[in-house]
DNA sequence: GTGAAAGCGCTAACAG
DNA sequence: CTGTTAGCGCTTTCAC
């Protein structure tokens, strides 16, 4: 009675279940890897065991024995940030139907976090990285890149031969919201950046240079407001912009947190959007289409995204392609809503003047 | 020059240190992980040897050995809900503290998921896990709790002698939403629901039925509309709302993302919040310091529920207490803010009629 | 204060 | 088809 009592507390090995099926270890382990390799009625015979005991296969002691992992790092920036969340899902999903697992490498904002995850790459937690951040994490000394292990970078690209980028048209899109609003007939424009030092917004403004000059514009014909990937950025440039003299009538935000921003404070200040001032954010979160008015941006097939990438990596994991072969963009959708709209013309009272 | 390259191939393993200090791997150990046993000199002479040969420990290898994992599983329903991401903000700070690592189980709302992170408690892959989901995961036969891991459950309540909570006042706040409301003057009510399994529901749902006795009401003065934690659930329960005659004053949403779906689209068809009618949130997410009006709503600790949950469970992991003594609720914070005011009397246009 | 040696629990040659 | 055996890389008694 006792040995029961044993039983319950004491972990199950493989042993054991060898043991109560009469077969050796190596068989057990077969029966469990690899069914075919063994004789039907043996199969059963271990299965029994198997059940009977409640057998679980010790991970650590698989891993060891297999140096594989199973389990695949994914460094953010920022886990609050839905962007990244969703992109999240869909590694999630495409990793979990090869049943590998996923770490979660959560920087938030902090670039001292770095060395944690540098350091579980380099000791092997894990068998290949996804890397969000635009810049491969180092830890003074060592970089994530000194692990060998397969790396995919998503997000953002990231210049490195060894490193397939999975990301979006950042840049044609950007420079597409500029030309939207140039078709509505705006020629004064507003910029609001998002963390100057990220390679997205590197990318999204140098779209909106693109777009400038594609437009027959200069740099005298914009302005730039500076600030991180969140509302209150926003916010902030609409106190720039209450105090201007000669507003920008079309601005387009990096991020649809700082779209929003925006347009809450200058509203606020009964200033309309979008007859006053026109807004066009990027990214398309879920919130975009219960601000009011909504918001037209673009949509990033964040899920998708997460996927795809996910899946190079495993594909990297497993041999099965060299990194070089891989760049891929995806191609974002403007979803056109009702922040967005023609000039008014400028001359608009002068000319309701003449008229009279 | 041959063996040069194999070196920055080959993983290096404790025995390489120990050779390249002269001394066993015995000492190179201890001199890692407890620096003390070991004389200074021979502790400088290895620790140079590390630096040399950029050697990084097999975690593998300690884990099998130490049986210790340092790693927590942290189950949650949704990870794109952003609730339950900043909660994990807040276990994952106070982990990384104690240099614990955390592996997500993000449901995503299908329970058939579960199993994965059942199998990953029972084979031993973490120390302890955290609940986020109001219940127990299992796996037909088998529940997570047969693992005899430490089991800390958060967010929702779970009964159960070895588990210990790390819960917010859902309950008490939802009851005084009710007297909020009711101090307005609002005699009729609207409770929008989140996913009716979901224990948080239930919870709030009960709060909000003690709200409504403690207001000296009944069952006929509310009206209940159903559906899961998103905005849509908030627009259906518009359209409803939209259909009746005697429209309710006052109206308590399970979730802000829902108050914002039922505000948006009732404001659509003209119907101004507060005056025509009020509506109060439940979590204070960040998003609802950006809806227009404002949302009057109930800000969650949730930082800082992440935090002493994950507290909670390390403590539970090293012996330091047992699952029995703890049942920690945290409180929240009314956020008065612009969806909420006092009621229109119902008489106003005949009381202005006969004035007049 | 340090080294030798014995495993942690499993898988994968290698024989048979 | 199945069993024997040798480790994966590390920590930790137990001697010295």
């Amino acid at each position: 009675m006792s040995r029961k009592r044993w039983r319950a507390v004491k972990e199950i090995r493989i042993a054991d279940v060898a043991r109560l099926a009469g077969v050796s270890t190596a068989t057990v382990s077969r029966v469990l890897s690899d069914p075919d390799k063994v004789r039907p009625k043996t199969h059963d015979l271990v299965m029994e065991a198997v059940r009977r005991s409640g057998y679980i296969p010790n991970s650590t002691a698989q891993k060891l024995r297999t140096r594989r992992t199973m389990n695949v790092l994914v460094v953010a920036p920022r886990l609050t940030n839905p962007v990244f969340a969703e992109i999240l899902r869909g590694v999630d999903d495409e990793l979990t139907e090869s049943s590998y697992g996923i770490i979660i490498g959560n920087l938030d904002n902090r670039r001292e976090r770095e060395a944690r995850y540098v350091d579980l790459a380099l000791s092997r937690q894990v068998d290949g990285v996804l890397l969000l951040t635009g810049y491969v994490p180092a830890n003074g000394t060592r970089s994530m890149s000194g692990s060998g292990l397969p790396i995919v970078a998503m997000c953002a690209a990231i210049q490195d031969q060894k490193i397939p980028n999975v990301v979006v048209q950042d840049r044609e899109a950007s420079s597409r919201a500029v030309a939207f609003l140039s078709d509505l007939g705006h020629r004064k424009f507003g910029y609001i950046s998002g963390t100057p030092s990220s390679i997205i917004e590197v990318e999204r403004f140098q779209g909106f240079l693109d777009g400038i000059a594609a437009a027959g514009l200069s740099d005298n014909d914009f302005m730039r407001w500076e600030g991180p990937f969140v509302f209150s950025t926003g916010v902030a440039a609409a106190e720039s912009f209450l105090r201007m003299k000669e507003r920008p009538t079309g601005i387009f935000a990096a991020c649809d947190e700082s779209a929003i921003g925006i347009i809450k404070r200058v509203r606020a200040e009964r200033i309309r959007v979008p007859q006053d001032v026109s807004v066009i954010g990027f990214d398309g979160i879920e919130f975009a289409d219960y601000t009011e008015p909504t918001l037209t941006t673009f949509r990033q097939p964040l899920y998708e995204l997460g996927r795809v990438g996910a899946d190079v990596l495993l594909k990297l994991i497993r041999g099965e392609m060299k990194a070089e072969d891989w760049n891929i963009r995806l191609p974002l959708t403007l979803l056109e809503r009702d922040t967005t709209g023609p000039v008014l013309h400028k001359d608009y009272k002068s000319l309701r003047r003449s008229a009279l």
